[in-house]
DNA sequence: ACCTTCTTGTGATTTTTTTCACAATAATTA
DNA sequence: TAATTATTGTGAAAAAAATCACAAGAAGGT
């Protein structure tokens, strides 16, 4: 697919914007946007310019408008309703994380095979898994969040798709396999940083390079 | 850079070819691999032909060998040090989780502004914030987390940098400055769901007129 | 020993993403 | 009102990433 790394720009871009405007920006040019995300001022332009936002010449964008274009794109102009599965460490945390309410984001409930661990009357319901094709199915949940052991995750993908999910987000350090119709993207948090120790490690050794050249 | 992405599926060959060892596997070819991991086989080949890892033509590769060279690569050969800044509902789940330890990730200290949340004595000690620089120089440590509020995020950096971390992993959604030589990656949530739920409407609407056409 | 089959390794090609560069035009100044 | 300046919007160019395609070589069969 084309400019699939627009789309988490425009989500950087809005989360950008909205730190500008509590600023007291009311308007913004792109090589500012582009400063505040880092990336160039025509990658702003560009990816605003595929998804017909535009500005004014010589007058940069309005905040407010971008944001609400924004949302538009992102189909984040109405709340979106999720779920987590797996109520241990990453998915409690997770539950307890207010940035998500504030872009939008409403967890429902967290779903958990462990009876110990259930309990309805927290703030964020903490239910038993068996219920939870029911509720994904009465609730009309497309959003699902995987926190379960790498073990049991395709076991609750699988559920999650039969009762109506699209999207998911896994924090299982395993690839699932999920059919056409239900996107699936994956958080490795191992990897991530496996990432940062290679490109500090080769940093550092260009570095050194260069200091004996010098 | 050229071959920024080929780095981090080195990590997931490696994640999989576990796998694929305790499933009794010892030697793996280039198609089996790719599809573990969710690429194409001639990427697999492509990747390992950039960092010049060979195998038997006809044979595949030995899947202990290739950990083994992987690691190498990686820089993880040897048991990489780290700490966590902010042991709040992120940070003290990262502090628990064990998936880190058994890639060679030791998790050596936590540190934390709140008194009340210090507890020198946990199985992985949370210590107070002002203890950070001290401890990272004495250490020798090399890789940071940052699981800290926005606000406090890149005070935190700057001295993180300051006391000799080259490489930081952050989970504030905000962007971090970080001098050249130091490198920064960004873990945001919220925005990982909103792509989930960004592709997960397209792909909906995609196919739906599918439907409609057919 | 020779043929067949399978799989690697990589140059060439294609696709995707980013950056350049500049015409168009709105705001500002003189 | 005209000249100047700043900024957008986008085709063209460059760079990066993924895929193709096939020669080369090992394993196994006959
Ligand atoms: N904790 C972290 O910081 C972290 C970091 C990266 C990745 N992960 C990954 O996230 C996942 C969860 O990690 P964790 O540390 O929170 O583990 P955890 O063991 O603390 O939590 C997992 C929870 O899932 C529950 N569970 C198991 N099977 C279930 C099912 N079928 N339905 C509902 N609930 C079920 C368990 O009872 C448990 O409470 C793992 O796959 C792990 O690799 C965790
Ligand atoms: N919880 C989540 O699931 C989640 C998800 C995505 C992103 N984040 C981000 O991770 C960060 C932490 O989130 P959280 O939910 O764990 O918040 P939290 O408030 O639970 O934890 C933050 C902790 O950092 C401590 N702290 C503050 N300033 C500090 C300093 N200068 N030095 C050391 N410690 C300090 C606080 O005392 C607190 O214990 C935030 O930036 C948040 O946006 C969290």
């Amino acid at each position: 697919m084309r400019n699939k790394n627009s789309i988490i720009r425009l989500s950087r871009y809005k989360n950008a914007l909205r730190r500008l405007k509590t600023m007291g920006f009311g308007r913004i040019f792109s090589d500012n946007l582009a400063d505040a995300i880092g990336v160039n001022s025509c990658q702003v332009r560009k990816d605003f310019s595929i998804f017909g936002i535009s500005g004014n010449k010589r007058g940069g964008y309005q905040i407010d408008e971008l944001i609400e274009h924004l949302n538009n794109i992102l189909g984040k102009n109405i709340i979106q309703h999720a779920i987590i599965v797996g109520a241990g460490n990453i998915g409690a945390a997770l539950a307890k994380y207010e940035g998500f309410e504030k872009d939008g984001i409403r967890i429902d409930a967290v779903f958990e095979a462990d009876p110990l661990k259930v309990n309805p009357r927290a703030d964020i319901p903490v239910l038993a898994a068996d219920d939870m094709i029911e509720f994904i199915q009465k609730n009309d949940i497309r959003i699902g969040i995987i926190a379960v052991p790498e073990s049991a995750a395709q076991q609750v993908l699988d559920l999650m798709v039969l009762s109506g999910v699209k999207g998911i987000l896994n924090f299982a350090p395993i690839r699932l396999r999920a059919p056409r119709e239900c996107v699936v993207n994956n958080v490795n948090l191992v990897l991530e940083l496996e990432n940062v120790i290679y490109f500090s490690n080769l940093l550092e050794k260009a570095l050194e390079k260069d200091a004996q050249e010098a």
